[in-house]
DNA sequence: AATCAACTGCAACAATGTTGCGTTAAATAT
DNA sequence: ATATTTAACGCAACATTGTTGCAGTTGATT
């Protein structure tokens, strides 16, 4: 098995995911790194991320992909079954760690995988009544 | 208010999503056609016919678009709380109409649209045991 | 300190989607 | 039937996002 290393660039974007809220993209993480890495570098290390559990992927309906730090890694099977929201009008997208949809599905069909995203108005955003 | 016309390009690209049973992409939609028109004019003939809900898009965890026909256009609300399901081998993407997921939402959230996108295999391919 | 492979930077590329603008052709009125 | 209006079109040019190959670098281990 491949084994992964702490390089400068990984830990500066953990660090980033850390600080954040809300899910990033892949430009919004580059903008908050200033450059210290080539952008190739990003996706390389996103995908490794991904492939250690430590963020999801969360793919919004507008096209836009972003991504967020797993809050569950400890867990011993680990499965992302919960939505995401994407304000509208701030365009932000959060982690609803709580809300896991119900759902009936046909017969014959496996799923290994969901994605559920809302979109609408966030708090902030419905607060200053758009 | 603007109206819309009925073009050659465009009653192609109607009957293109009547043949088909699953959901396509620009790009399908684009081999299907012949290059009767140009790849802009496709976009652009799928943006009104989102607009007139018509057909609705599909946005996949793995970042493909897809569009399908809406089979519920008669009715006086339009609303897509349907699923989606995303096959991982034979990446067809078809429309679960029966299938709506419930859930509950923190409040201070305003929900106007979803996006439930399960993947997995589909009937066909587990049927052929991968 | 030496070794090894994971990681990086760079360049080049592919896919997808958008915009501006001059021309074409539906829909409507004459 | 013909003229008018403007939605829709083709084309070129561009922006964004993500991928790949390869030579060079660096983290982890011995
Ligand atoms: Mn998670
Ligand atoms: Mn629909
Ligand atoms: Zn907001
Ligand atoms: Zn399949």
């Amino acid at each position: 098995m491949k084994t992964t290393r702490n390089t400068a660039a990984k830990t500066a974007v953990l660090e980033v995911f850390e600080k954040s809220k809300t899910a990033l993209s892949h430009t919004e993480i580059q903008k908050q790194l200033n450059d210290i890495c080539d952008r190739v570098t990003i996706y390389r290390i996103l995908d490794r991320l991904m492939n250690d559990d430590i963020i999801h992927k969360i793919s919004n309906l507008d096209g836009t992909v972003k991504y967020a730090k797993c809050n569950h890694s400890h867990q011993r099977v680990h499965i992302h079954n919960h939505a995401h929201f994407s304000c509208e009008n701030c365009h932000e997208i959060t982690c609803l760690e709580n809300v896991k949809p119900s759902y009936i599905m046909p017969h014959n069909y496996k799923v290994k995988e969901i994605n559920f995203t809302l979109s609408g108005l966030c708090p902030n955003c419905l607060n200053s009544n758009i």
